[in-house]
DNA sequence: TAAAGACTAAACAGTT
DNA sequence: CAACTGTTTAGTCTTT
């Protein structure tokens, strides 16, 4: 309604309280709200760190399974149950914040092509499991060549031991790369994938794919001939901060604050940009692109700097031109001319794609709907086959000026957590688009950051706001805040959507109100929910039916 | 074409 | 008194 009214000729208050003006009052006032309610998950953060999570539960999972098969082999039957091992799903199913602290702490290891073949040829992981535990390898031994390559300055290797360590990572990185191939391969054969490369939710992969041997040799060279003595004697300390800081164990999460796109929204990778320059030009505005939420966003600093002058003050003592920094910089450089090269193979596959279904460019209403064109296009062969009358011309929405996003972030959702339900019908169902279990929980990165409307009901959303609590019941502002932390579209035109989880509430025998001691919380009736209406458009079982296709994109 | 579902808008009452 | 919470009604759009 908010976004036909938006563009159609009818037009009534909603129209106007969607445009652009006042748009940022209501953001602001959205942060505000969500501030004062005591939470602090920053939307950026919380990206960085689910990714983060979502790796280390996958090797964890694969971790476990190694060792589990290795007690098989030795004592054949009666390690079964002692192992532990979750089941990939259930193991999907939780929710960031309850993954056991001993797991997020722990160290990452690069695991050997032998183990990952092992763990492939198995098929106990999810996809989506194993996809991200090959991304993780590839960070990993990312970071590897990194901490080599400042390792290399501050105790200088000869050049047989160079050689030496440089052909084992190249020829680890080849084989991570071909096994990354092959398990995509089988993906697509199996129907379970369709590759979209360069999504948001896997930014490693563009990386590893573009950092070909070759060039990571003229990264290695160029760094390590870099080297003086006096620099190492100045710099040993800065180099080695360097070493630990990638070897932490929040590494993971660092290098995707690094190559995500998402995970700094203010961060534009512009890292080429001469520090000097930019300075002078932000000190008004007080908006840095190294400089965001209080903290320090160069490459694996986090720096919790007050204010905008500490943080100059941090800039110019931390990251000043030195061979750390520098080097810093090449790789940075490397980061983003991959993701420039992966962006333009996506935009001319884009457009290959739009041509080849004769994009309607003139149709008025499909603009709000960028999510279905993706899905309808990439999602399966049913979808592709059903030849939607219309699509959508542009990826992002007239009111949505969020522009990293656009790249095209068709999540692949291989695991089942909540079955969200309904989507809207209005929309998806216009591009017959079988998306029905997607899944918020695996798409949340997008919605989180993506100013697009998500395709689910208001009443499923409630429902899934209030099933992810731990207690399975939420007062009427945590619910707000759920919206607001899970999608960045409603984080504005707050009267009109909270008017809406009200009414929805309200009027839906599903959501039942229980008094409490504090106040009132809402709960969900999930028997009268699931009665409510015979999810025709889904009309498939939800576990395997998500555990098959289930998509979003922009 | 009618019915049903979903959404937006708004009025209103009770509570904090 | 203002803001919030909860209920209800009305109108519109879309799909079946």
């Amino acid at each position: 309604m908010m976004q036909e009214s938006g563009t159609e000729t009818k037009s009534n208050g909603s129209a106007i309280q969607n445009g652009a003006s006042g748009g940022n009052h209501l953001l602001e006032c959205s942060l505000r709200e969500v501030r004062s309610n005591g939470e602090t998950p920053s939307v950026e953060i919380g990206a960085a760190d689910l990714a983060h999570l979502q790796q280390q539960q996958a090797l964890q999972v694969a971790r476990q399974l190694l060792l589990q098969q290795q007690q098989q082999q030795q004592q054949q039957q009666q390690q079964q149950q002692v192992s532990g091992l979750k089941s990939p799903k259930r193991n999907d199913k939780q929710p960031a914040l309850q993954v056991p602290v001993s797991v997020a702490m722990m160290t990452p290891q690069v695991i050997t092509p032998q183990q990952m073949q092992q763990i492939l040829q198995q098929q106990v992981l999810t996809p989506q499991q194993l996809q991200v535990l090959l991304q993780q390898q590839q960070a990993l031994m990312l970071q590897q060549v990194i901490v080599s390559l400042t390792a290399a300055r501050v105790a200088p290797m000869d050049q047989q031991q160079v050689a030496t360590q440089q052909l084992a990572f190249q020829q680890q990185l080849l084989q991570m790369q071909q096994l990354q191939q092959q398990h995509l391969l089988s993906l697509q054969r199996q129907g379970l994938l369709t590759i979209q490369p360069g999504q948001p939710t896997l930014p490693l992969q563009p990386l590893a794919q573009g950092m070909i041997p070759t060039e990571l040799q003229q990264l290695w060279k160029e760094v390590t001939s870099s080297h003086t003595a006096e620099e190492a004697a100045s710099n040993n300390h800065s180099s080695l901060d360097l070493s630990t800081t990638c070897v932490s164990s929040s590494a993971p999460s660092k290098t995707s604050l690094i190559i995500n796109p998402h995970a700094s929204t203010n961060g534009q990778l512009s890292v080429h940009t001469p520090k000097r320059e930019s300075l002078s030009h932000e000190e008004h505005s007080h908006s840095h692109p190294l400089y965001g939420h209080g903290v320090c966003k160069w490459p694996g600093c986090e720096a919790v700097c007050e204010d905008f002058q500490s943080f100059l003050k941090h800039l110019n003592s931390e990251h000043a031109l030195d061979d750390r920094s520098t080097a810093q910089c090449r790789v940075q450089m490397q980061v983003v001319q991959q993701l420039e090269l992966q962006l333009a193979k996506d935009k001319e596959r884009l457009q290959a794609m739009m041509t080849h279904l004769h994009v309607k460019s003139t149709e008025p209403k499909a603009t709000p709907q960028p999510l279905n064109l993706v899905s309808s296009v990439t999602l399966s062969k049913t979808a592709s086959e059903a030849s939607p009358q219309s699509l959508p011309h542009t990826p992002t929405t007239p009111t949505a000026p969020i522009t990293p996003v656009t790249q095209g972030p068709s999540v692949i959702t291989t695991t089942s957590m909540h079955n969200v339900g309904p989507i809207r019908r209005r929309y998806s169902d216009k591009y017959n688009v079988p998306i029905s279990s997607a899944d918020i929980a695996q798409n949340q990165e997008f919605y989180k950051n993506a100013e697009v409307r998500p395709p689910f009901t208001y009443a499923s959303l409630i429902r899934q706001a209030i099933l992810e609590s731990p207690e399975k019941q939420l007062t009427l502002n945590e619910i707000y805040n759920w919206f607001t932390r899970m999608f960045a579209y409603f984080r504005r035109n707050a009267a009109t959507w909270k008017n809406a989880v009200r009414h929805n509430l309200s009027l839906h025998k599903c959501f039942v109100r229980v008094e409490n001691v504090k106040g009132a919380v809402w709960t969900v009736d999930e028997l009268e929910f699931q009665k409510r209406r015979p999810q025709k458009i889904s009309g498939v079982p939800f576990a395997p039916t998500s555990h098959c296709i289930s998509a979003l994109s922009e």
